[in-house]
DNA sequence: GTACGTTCACTTGGCAACAAGATACATTGA
DNA sequence: TCAATGTATCTTGTTGCCAAGTGAACGTAC
């Protein structure tokens, strides 16, 4: 095992460094396991990991290629600025596409922070960021609809909630703390962010509040690919 | 390799909602290879995953354990409040330990912030943060020599950076705001951390400054285990 | 000369057999 | 009786062989 993980380390100083150009080939498993005297099984399992670390792909009869790294790009982590607004500045196009909007079942910390009882409805409205045309974050948001009663018929068509809640009264939003956890994807979540099974997330939990009322307007929660962004704080 | 995917996932969502026990035994690799029908070195690449995440822990001849899961602490994230000051309200008893103090070589990003010059000496300080004597950050400050002129001696005896920094007639500190990256340990990082090799650390970068003259005092680096905390911004 | 098929060498993928550690239990001997 | 030792059967760890995909080199028919 230590000698996988010092494999793998190596290998990754030497993508990053640019040892192997872009979709170049990566020595063979046999050619690496008789330079650092290893069973070859030990090189697979690290060119395995290095899979699912998403550095490196292999083809079958072909060999192992490095991977296109994503751009970096800053994000400035602050809930009352929309993701829509924090984009404008970038020469990337960002696009957002609705994939679901669905009552959920009963939850206790999110209905509490949205102020509803167990037999309010409370709607999930999932969308997707993207960046060129890739996926880079998906962001949930979750509703109440004692507060926007229309929600289950608005949910799809919606592009920003930040303006949904404005043209229903909502002129100024605040966002409370917010809570970051980094976890890894689940099935469903590598699906739809098209990553590998070892691509860190971040998740950013967060409530937005109407600043005249101080209602909660929505609960979120956000995931981004860890691989996209340096966070700005 | 998307069996193996499935495993995991199906592992991992059992071991969180504790169908096993801590400590307990897992299915032997052979019996879960029948239930799934699958060939045991699928069940065999997911239990080495699980290790790897340090959900697990296997030993020949006896079987493959849950390992104890880090309680996840709140931890707010922002630089102007010293370490030690945020662990104070919690009840574990928290330590800090000084691991090195050394001079590092002429690195464009660092000498810039700190605003010295190629040929100034600056020194890279570590200390480990240990919860219960256990290690959850690796602390590293960089201070110019030139501003600290004493820090070669000083440095491995100082506990509170900020408390050294008043000594020396620095009273209030301000933090510029910091980058966050998700990063995996290197061989390094796992050692000092304890941690296996696909624990995420949360790697927060910011400049220390004295708001009275707005000069960088330092420039920082804390890596934080991802598994020990919740963050708050 | 060219087009096509065959072979061969090299790649990653997969698996079954074997090695080695642990433990419970039977066997042996004083 | 009791302790030491062998043995069977679990467990995880390791290895080596073969399958399958790829492409270049080569030969052959036209």
């Amino acid at each position: 095992m230590a000698e996988k993980n010092f494999l793998v380390d190596h290998l990754i100083s030497e993508i990053k460094s640019g040892t192997y150009q872009l979709d170049k080939k990566l020595p063979s498993e046999h050619i690496l396991a008789d330079q650092f005297n290893v069973p070859r099984m030990v090189v697979r399992k690290a060119y395995e990991q290095l899979q699912d670390l998403g550095f490196i792909y292999s083809k079958q009869g072909k060999g192992s290629y490095v991977q296109e790294s994503k751009k970096q790009i800053p994000l400035i982590l602050s809930g009352d600025v929309s993701f829509t607004e924090k984009m404008k500045e970038f020469q990337f196009s960002f696009q957002t596409s609705t994939i679901y909007c669905e009552e959920i079942s009963y939850d206790q910390k999110i209905f509490q922070s949205l102020g509803v009882g167990s037999d309010d409805k409370v709607f999930k409205i999932g969308r997707l960021r993207l960046m060129d045309d890739f996926p880079i974050a998906l962001h949930t948001s979750f509703v109440a609809k004692t507060a926007f009663p229309e929600i289950e018929n608005d949910g799809p068509d919606i592009t920003s909630m930040f303006q949904y809640y404005r043209q229903r009264g909502y002129v100024e939003f605040g966002s409370s703390s917010s809570t970051l956890k980094v976890i890894f994807p689940t099935l469903f979540e590598r699906d739809i962010l098209q990553c590998s099974s070892l691509i860190p997330l971040l998740q950013v939990e967060s409530l937005c509040r109407d600043k005249r009322s101080n209602q909660v307007l929505e609960h979120t929660v956000i995931i981004y690919r860890s691989d996209c962004f340096t966070y700005v704080i």
